[in-house]
DNA sequence: GGCGATTGTGGGGAAAATTCTGACTCCAAT
DNA sequence: ATTGGAGTCAGAATTTTCCCCACAATCGCC
């Protein structure tokens, strides 16, 4: 029985590079491949592969967002992180999100169809350098302190893409809201957070990994 | 006569998924998969490939010091930099270092094979969204040092407010202007830095030591 | 099992910011 | 002597933001 994966990455040479690396796995087959996590989670929904792979850092909806739903409207598709970094919290939040595995971009293709095997076979795979992070935050039992846990998704999504550098009115048509909505959500967002203008909103994001420095 | 690529990508997994692509061409072939950019220069001269396909940011030496070193020691050899970011400096920088193509990662991985089979033409080949950076540079001979040079003092001043938080109003009133001036020098200053919007105004504060990251 | 808090969704109206256009001075450089 | 950038400001039109409010659906908690 193949395995039937869907790949996330907005880097369209990195997917496509996937893409090749997977399909020349005989066990396991690439049913779609998407630029960004709302279509991720779409396609997911829609043709509900074994195992996504999913980019962390992605335009519209980040990977950790996108594995939320995706876990949670479809709790038969395993989700595995990739990364270009080896963050502490990132790793953390997207295990948390339901991820069953988080492999970092440095490592071998291998790992990476060792990964899609493990988790399809009901495991959960993580690469090797990550796992101090997880027994590390077991033993100190840290982080009731994140600032990203008191937001709502949505109010994840508008600060991601406001943090983006689009504008509201954008932000209502590409997430089909009103930009009252839209408002109200930048709103209760800086009012949790404690900011008061942009700038520091936007530092905030990056600091937390939201949106890249470029 | 088939094209002799070398790769160079510290991420594994993305290097082997380029190796796929390219290798996927009747008329190209990968002869070597590096992970920094020392064993690119080392390879480069021991075996002179066609084209290597570089990342921008490697560990012990990055994409452009290899760049650097790789035509001056293998001039027939031509290099294509392949880079997560679309940075006007990191672009110029690149092409002044001697790369024949600028590739972001976003591209569509035809865009690559493209760009290896242009460059080995003896062409140059830029991602579409990065042919601009180099016409302005061209047109305004900007240093590609600093992008602050170009702004006046008042802008720098009004830049660094803005980024530290401060509203128009508040500035003007810092500096005893008029809040239409503060606006006046905000415009310009975006204009010239080819800057849309304010979440990437403040990355570009921050990224030149303007404001800390707090 | 009910009840307050949170979340998702929006409206109205005032206040602020932005855009566009234009204009005047000073100063430096060609 | 003319050009051009920098510094300064305004008015009108438009957009965005800000602040206060509303209401249904959940969710968590006692």
């Amino acid at each position: 029985m193949t395995i039937k994966v869907l790949i996330a990455d907005d880097h369209g040479v990195v997917a496509e590079g996937l893409r090749f690396v997977v399909d020349a796995q005989a066990d396991m087959k690439v049913v779609a491949c998407v630029q960004d996590g709302r279509e991720a989670v779409r396609h997911s929904i829609e043709m509900c592969p074994d195992v996504v792979l999913i980019d962390h850092s992605m335009p519209v909806l980040n990977g950790t967002e996108a594995t939320l739903m995706i876990c949670e409207r479809c709790p038969q598709t395993r989700v595995i992180m990739l990364s270009m970094y080896s963050n502490q919290i990132h790793v953390l939040r997207a295990l948390q999100a339901g991820a069953a595995g988080y492999v970092v971009k440095k490592s071998a293709a291998k790992e990476v169809v060792d990964a899609i095997r493990v988790v399809h076979k009901g495991g959960r795979y993580l690469s090797k350098e990550l796992v101090d992070y997880v027994i590390d935050h077991v033993v100190r039992k840290a982080g009731p302190g994140d600032p990203l846990e008191r937001l709502s998704s949505r109010e994840r999504q508008v600060l991601q893409m406001l943090a983006e550098g689009n504008s509201v009115a954008h932000i209502a048509i590409a997430l089909a809201l009103s930009p009252k909505t839209v408002e109200t959500y930048r709103a209760r967002m800086m009012d949790k957070l404690d900011i008061h203008d942009f700038a520091t909103l936007v530092k905030f994001a990056i600091q937390q990994g939201i949106t890249p420095l470029d």
